[in-house]
Formats: C-alpha cells, sequence, structure tokens
DNA sequence: CGAGTGATTGACTTAGATCAATGACCGTGG
DNA sequence: CCACGGTCATTGATCTAAGTCAATCACTCG
C-alpha cells in the first residue's frame, strides 16, 4: 500500500479530516476539485448516474486509497464520490500540493513514482482476473505476492477473497484443496509455497 | 486510449524501434533500465518465474500500451518482459525522459496526468470484474463507456469480450439478449443504449 | 476462389456462486 | 468473570450461469 511519504511537510501540515456519514456526498460530478483526497477510515464509492437512472460504480476505495487523483489535474469531477459507510477522509488542498510540485523536485517525482507503481500493481490485479480457474488465481496471487516462498496475509481471507474476486467459501475451499495437495502450508497470518511439488 | 502527447519533442526526436521476434526478450529481470518502451505493433508480456519454475504473467500489452513505467524511477527491472508475438516497440532513452521532465514541467504534468488518468481507469476495469454476472457486466461497461447513450466499439467483439473478461461466446449471447429485451440497439460498430426500458 | 477470421447460435458440462449450518474467537457489558 | 452477540473460518448440498466444444454463415484478402 502506498505509504504517501512523497507527501511534503508543507502539504501535510495543511491537510485538514473531514468525517462524512453513511450516504453522504464527498463531491458531486461537476464540482471544482479544490482537494485531493485520502481515505482514514471507512469506505467511500466513485459513481456516476446511467441514462436509465442508474448509479455506475466506477471505484470503492478503502483505507490508505487516494481518490481521484486524475482531477488534480482536471477543473471539474467526472464522477461522484460518496460514502459508502461512515468515512473520514484526509483532505490536502490542491493548490498547495500542485505548488509543492511546482518547487520540490523530489516531491513530483515521488506523486510520479507512486502512480506508475499503482498502475503496474492494478494491472497485475487485472491480469489476475482474466485467470478463469480458481484454483489458478490463488495460485497466481500466491506466486505474484510471495517473499521468499512465504506469503503473509494482511486482513481477513474475506478481504482477501474479495481481492481475489472470489467468494470467501471459494477461497477457503480453494485453500484447502492446495493444502491437502502439499502445494502449500498454512500458518496464522501466512502462507508458505512449497516448492517441488508435482504440477 | 493514451496519445503520448505529452512527450516532448525532444524525446521524441530521439526514439528508436525494436523489432522483436516470437519469444525474443525485450528485457529481463535485474537489467537495469535505460529506455522506456511503447508497443506500436504485437503484444509483449511481463512476467516473472515462480519458485516451482512457472512463468507468472503480470500483464500483457498490447499497442498503444506502455510498458513498465515504474522502471523510471527504479535501476533494475522487477519482471521479464518476452515478445509474446512478433513485435514492434518504441523506445525512449529512460535519460531524455527524466531530463526532459526536469526542464520543461508540461512534459512532467502530461505524464503524470496521463499516469492519474490510468489509475482511475485501471481501477474501473477491476471494479467491473468485480461484477459477477455477464449480464452486469456488460451493462456496467456499456454505461461507463457511453458517450450520449452511444458506445462506439474500437476492434472486434471477440477484443471487447477478453476486455471483459468474458469468452466471445458469453459476450455474443449477452448482447443478443439485451439488444432482445430491447435494452440496447446494434450497429456496425456502435451500440446504442436505448433509455427508459424497465429494470 | 479458397483460406482465415469474426460473428452467431446450439448442446452439454462444470466450476463456482448461493444457501445453510457449525465451531472458534473475540470483545464487552452487566 | 462469564454469558451473549458478532464476525471469521470452514464445510456440506444444490443450482445455475458461463465455459467448452462444435457447427454455420458472412467477410475480406491475397
Amino acid at each position: 500500500m502506498p505509504k504517501h511519504d512523497w507527501l511534503p511537510a508543507s502539504v501535510r501540515a495543511r491537510a485538514a479530516d473531514r468525517k462524512l456519514k453513511t450516504g453522504e456526498a464527498l463531491f458531486r460530478q461537476g464540482d471544482r476539485p479544490v482537494s485531493f483526497f485520502e481515505v482514514i477510515a471507512g469506505r467511500v464509492r466513485l459513481s456516476r448516474v446511467d441514462r436509465a437512472g442508474r448509479e455506475v460504480v466506477l471505484h470503492v476505495a478503502g483505507p490508505g486509497e487516494t481518490l481521484a487523483e486524475a482531477s488534480l489535474y482536471s477543473d471539474a469531477y467526472h464522477c461522484d464520490a460518496i460514502a459508502s459507510t461512515a468515512a473520514t477522509l484526509r483532505a490536502y488542498p490542491k493548490a498547495a500540493l500542485l505548488a509543492a510540485f511546482g518547487k520540490d523536485r523530489k516531491a513530483a517525482q515521488g506523486f510520479t513514482a507512486t502512480l506508475a507503481r499503482q498502475v503496474m500493481g492494478l494491472r497485475t490485479r487485472i491480469e489476475q482476473r482474466n485467470i478463469r480457474s480458481a484454483r489458478d488465481r490463488v495460485r497466481h496471487y500466491l506466486a505474484v505476492n510471495a517473499e521468499a516462498g512465504v506469503v503473509t496475509v494482511r486482513g481477513t481471507l474475506k478481504d482477501l477473497a474479495g481481492e481475489l474476486g472470489l467468494t470467501h467459501e471459494a477461497l477457503y475451499r480453494t485453500m484447502a484443496a492446495l493444502a491437502r495437495k502439499g502445494e502449500i502450508k498454512r500458518g496464522r497470518g501466512r502462507i508458505v509455497l512449497m516448492r517441488g511439488h508435482k504440477v
């Protein structure tokens, strides 16, 4: 997860927190962006309303995620941001941020590098979703996220299931099957990949 | 799709094209990045090899796409890039690009804005993949990509099926069903959303 | 005029979603 | 201190939507 360590102190100092109740809007399509947001707690969804009047969700941002970064470079939001749960947001003034980028080469570069890394990570996740089989999807996830053959699971398995685009039941079953076959070993919060198992 | 119009002429001038045969490597994990690549034709996959010796694909880049942007800010590739088909790549020297960003505020900002837009687009695609039902997935796609109620299909429907994470058969059937219900009207290369159909 | 590919539809199969139930583990408030 | 409500983890049974295999038709391109 991005640590936002590229944020210069000058901008951090001017951050303001804002709380939203469920269903409350942070901004609406067409509003002029004055801030750049980071989700501290809760969940906020970005959505549009289609011609048939239905809401189309573009993204759901959770804690640690950042919101509508493209709006930093445009003068109107192109979607609504609405709290899906009670939520706390950290608002960084857009002007201060842009000014900092102008002055501070490191800050601008840090921001760009963060985005570049995000792009690559997101593409990897999409690639993962192209895998139909639950087993191979899990294998792909494990292979991509392993450090020296060990995957550390942050959060609950239910969350992981969501990230993988599986139901939690499917994930439990798949993990159980892999463990049964000796492909992995499970411990609290960590999964060890056993190398050399027959494919 | 990104037009790369933020690329300053100074960098464009120093671009060099390179052709790869199927299976040929553009770069390998650990190599020092000297260029930033754009796919002109063909397909190139980014992948790693896991502990069990299997290749894990991180991303497949097609024409117009850009490769390993994060490597601009790191001094070693963290994956291999291998041509999946015969391919043509455009290489922009990393040093020239970075230098241009230092001098030319507009260029740096353009690059960052492009990345920001990509991040949002990719997140929307992931959101779409969270939708299980083929019908709703197609509906989501149409709603997100419609301009004034009309979606222009670029490329073949098979390609679109791939982008949606569906088999082409499933897509054909779903589209036929939506057309039958009067939800959409199809013409060559375009799909018209009919508003006011009952949900 | 074939050969190759996209578009389309049918029949069949299956993997994974859904519904459901149970046990383990908290935290918490009386 | 413990009983209770909540969530996670896990497993079983069932069902269905989408994948797979297959065939046909319309094109386009040398």
